[in-house]
DNA sequence: TGTACATCAGTGAACGCGCGTTCACTGATGTAC
DNA sequence: TGTACATCAGTGAACGCGCGTTCACTGATGTAC
């Protein structure tokens, strides 16, 4: 457990006191890299991994909620980057598209944790703030359909609608996604990469012939 | 919040200690089953509902993880059960494949909470005694890959590999399950069955031109 | 048939833990006069 | 340039909570003699 900034802080100047704000945040979120395990994000975890008292952790955010579903919108937005960049890998819209699905499991894995609390958690447990808006909703999953809509257009998927046919990539690639994460000590095959593969080839292959 | 039994609970005759035990399990799975909320079955929780002491529970179960595993084992048997007679729907493989798909999302929008620590749970919080066996191993799964064996056997789905095939099939089910579940405030469409039968649809289709 | 005794199925009180959060405070820093 | 003062960025101690688990016990019940 490493403290970020100096070792021992000294207390910022005064007109200076946001500039603890975003080091909470990190701390936060590398904690939970860290442990795995998104119980050991507590206030007090956190104050003492910035090198605070927990009650500091409240002058920069209402309560646990609010920092914790800063750390989810931050999350969301770095996915939602990570997926377009993915995409763009390829012109090819429905090569695109896989490459998109391909990148969503693989952030899947490498980050267990943070997919844990974005994608398999309770709900509810996010503060009043967030309308359903977050989630998958604003950035990514809005790509996502509009990648299936070109797909459609360039004639590469028969007509459909685009909505149904994003919400099946998606559930086939969270599935697989969460299954892995959930379970690892299931027998899954060795070559995880061709499961991956095999799987997101088999969605589009379904909505090819839908 | 009811009582199991009696509601004021008489201590058992010598030798009949061993009839609380299916109690305790119950209450277990009933209080699972009535909060909606994993962390409500604890210890206390579930002796206060059987109507007996905390201590007590540990007469019967080594500990809190003993008793959860029970739960889990006992839903895990249930749950392949279920799927068994689901499948019996139809003579055809390939639709009794799709009726186990379908009885699989079904389960799971029934009882969340059991979905979720069947399937979204963090590994590792089950004790030693599971060797990765329970899961989805030991019944359920195992008889996914007959079925599939008997499609392909049947010319219902070119030859494949049914390992892989079969997690396919699970992928597709959880990943909508564990979507509809985890996010219940997402704007799905508003007829989730033909979702549901869409998206297995898709699958099996996509395995169809494998 | 009566009685001493071992056993069994629990009870009641307590342990130590980490948690989110609140409250009254402190002390350095900038500002107004 | 000097000083009183308000403000800001925190601190330190404490709150009440529910948790899993342990320990010494109790009192009814069956059994052996």
């Amino acid at each position: 457990m490493t403290t970020v900034g100096t070792g021992r802080r000294s207390r910022a100047r005064r007109g200076e006191g946001r500039k603890l704000k975003p080091q909470i945040l990190a701390a936060a979120e590398q904690l939970l890299l860290e442990t795995g395990d998104e119980e050991a994000v507590s206030i007090r975890a956190v104050a003492k991994k910035v090198g605070v008292t927990p009650p500091s952790i409240y002058m920069h955010y209402a309560d646990k909620n609010e920092l914790i579903f800063e750390v989810c919108e931050k999350l969301f937005r770095e996915l939602d980057e990570l997926f377009e960049a993915a995409a763009a890998g390829s012109d090819d819209p429905l090569e695109s598209l896989m490459l998109r699905g391909k990148a969503y499991v693989q952030f899947g894995l490498e980050h267990p944790e943070h997919y844990r609390i974005m994608f398999m958690n309770r709900p509810g447990s996010t503060p009043d703030r967030y309308k359903g808006g977050v989630e998958m909703g604003d950035g990514a999953f809005v790509h996502l359909v509009e990648a299936v809509a070109r797909c459609i257009e360039a004639g590469s998927l028969p007509p459909q609608d685009p909505l149904t046919a994003a919400i099946a990539l998606w559930s086939s690639a969270h599935g697989i996604t969460s299954l892995l994460v959930a379970k690892p000590q299931f027998p899954w095959p060795d070559d995880l990469e061709a499961l991956v593969e095999q799987m997101c080839r088999t969605t589009v292959q379904g909505l090819a012939h839908a």
